[in-house]
DNA sequence: GTGAAAGCGCTAACAT
DNA sequence: ATGTTAGCGCTTTCAC
């Protein structure tokens, strides 16, 4: 079934179809509803690999990931996903599945250029992809990571200060602020920080807005309260076992991740102390875990759909050229705290 | 940069230039070893839609998943694509985004048909992709769902008995009978079950693994410790109390799955009891949540990522109807006991 | 062993 | 307003 058998029953010219299918010239109306009337009986679908050879369009996103199993990974999928239905795109999925090799090495991702390099070359020349949406496992810098393009790129979750790419990421600093707030208010003076791994954007942001509030609120962050972890829940748990051991003891910690916190409360637990009662904890990310805890985690929602949907509204933008987005290099999605059952109001206060 | 410009850089036809780089016919050696030259220096990546235009074969698997939030559906795809890195497939990815409307209604998939109906027509002859694996988000019967194809299309974790599809499944019962013969083992005689939603294929399947436990071991399952969940969290919780209010109280129950485990420890915990040395509990998923939650959870480990894998391979061998699933028409992949720390043993027996 | 050329299904310039 | 037709980049038949 062609463009070639729907011209015939309908009595027309390949020309003819063509136009009512794409709306590029006025029919007449009885012609063209002859056409429709034909493509709705025969079920015809335009051959779309004949469209894009002759277009040079393809009306498909590559979408390259560095690993469809690291937490952000599908629900950013899913927001590039949402907004590709309500368009003609459609998603060409990449995997570079670079878990295995990157665990715990948050910024070795240098070693992994070569096939990054092959799977962008291809989806670019090969696969002839309108764009690209490079979906990160973490929040870090990968300048020079993306060869140089003739098509749009965005990556998501990751920033680049390339400028040919378009970064869709999160912000740290706020949220922390307003998560630290969060616990002054609730009548906290005594505040522990378990960090990530110290040199990395996140952590180093997280702690400036946890800074600020404390700043903001004429008070001083002891250093003797602040541990470094590595985003693992296993050293949220020995951070919190310091923290434990020490005086005097935090009436509340914050974990710059959910798994870290989810450590401490183990620690917590293990110590013989109560969350929240004895000790307030919030994390960060709100992945899964954090609701399934006990109790459950108060912690700061990363809106990953956002930053898919968005990342895919840009690239969008950049091939149309209209659009809020359509010049942008950088978009920081906020997030939400999200209160659960881990943070207790002081009475003494 | 063509298949042209390459001819005219190594100084022959294009016909030449594709028979190298296809391996179609024999090419003397020296003019093989000019155009290998010339592409390597130009890196020139053949142009797929043109090529995909005049085989008929684009090299893309269409991947239609029915939820991408669902918990299944990344480590599935996590297999397919990890089958496809070895190969020189792509994925198409298309999500059904079921996971709103379905939810909780295990069996009214009925109401997604056009929507179904629509994205596989596209996937088929729109963008013409050689085969699909449809990737279910509940372990069910979809039989009828997927249209009659003219190419390969396998579903993954759900299972059809249209007989254009082909079925990649995990094992309910045999799996179901070593989890019970394991708490027999440990010297359990109370056991209790907490059930998914009563009539799905999982839960009946499922059940009657146990109930065989029973029989090689000479027990009987006492119905009034049957209690009928719906796979949520929530109701582990209520099945638990009721269990906890009877007499005798068992002193080791299965859950159907994790969430429903998890719901039963939260019980167990809020009545002043213990897990284990109480109440032994078994889930079955092994989801994330199983590793986090204290004390980990002993559970049934269903091999997606296998499931994933195996179900591209299908395609690929229906594709080219060589290899050991080329014929078949339903696979089965074993689960996994993962033992962990909610289950006890009992020294008084 | 190699090349000329047809043709995959579509779009769009051009002619009418 | 509509039809004719060239051509997108590749593979492959057919002739040499």
């Amino acid at each position: 079934m062609t463009i070639k058998d729907i011209a015939k029953k309908a009595g027309v010219s390949t020309a003819t179809v063509s136009y009512v299918i794409n709306g590029t010239k006025n029919v007449l109306p009885e012609k063209r509803q002859r056409v429709l009337d034909v493509i709705a009986k025969t079920g015809y679908q335009p051959n779309q690999v004949a469209k894009s050879l002759r277009t040079r369009k393809t009306s498909i996103i590559g979408v390259l990931v560095e690993d469809i199993m690291a937490f952000p990974t599908s629900s950013i999928i899913n927001g590039i996903s949402e907004y590709m239905e309500q368009t003609e795109y459609n998603i060409l999925l990449s995997d570079l599945r670079m878990m295995d090799s990157l665990y715990n090495q948050y910024d070795h991702i240098v070693y992994q250029q070569d096939k990054i390099n092959k799977a962008i070359t291809f989806l670019n020349f090969g696969a002839k992809v309108d764009a690209i949406i490079y979906v990160g496992m973490f929040d870090r810098d990968i300048s020079g990571v993306i060869t140089s393009m003739n098509k749009p790129i965005v990556v998501a979750y990751s920033i680049s200060r390339d400028d040919y790419v378009c970064s869709v990421t999160y912000e740290n600093e706020e949220i922390s602020t307003q998560l630290t707030k969060h616990l002054i208010d609730a009548g906290h003076k005594h505040i522990a920080v378990i960090t990530g791994i110290a040199h990395t954007p996140p952590a180093q942001l997280r702690l400036k807005g946890i800074q600020k509030a404390f700043k903001d609120a004429g008070m001083i962050l002891d250093n003797a309260l602040v541990k470094n972890g590595d985003w693992e829940r296993r050293t949220g748990y020995a951070c919190m076992q310091e923290l434990l051991a020490q005086a005097p003891l935090p009436t509340a910690v914050i974990a710059m991740n959910d798994l870290m916190a989810v450590g401490a409360i183990d620690a917590v637990r293990e110590a013989g102390l109560r969350v929240p009662e004895d000790v307030s904890v919030i994390g960060f990310d709100n992945r899964e875990i954090s609701e399934f805890v006990y109790p459950k985690l108060t912690t700061a929602e990363i809106d990953l759909k956002a930053i898919g949907f968005t990342a895919a509204q840009v690239a969008a933008q950049k091939l149309s050229e209209v659009g809020e987005y359509a010049e942008k290099r950088r978009i920081i999605i906020p997030c939400n705290l999200i209160e659960r059952d881990t943070v207790a109001r002081l009475s003494n206060t």
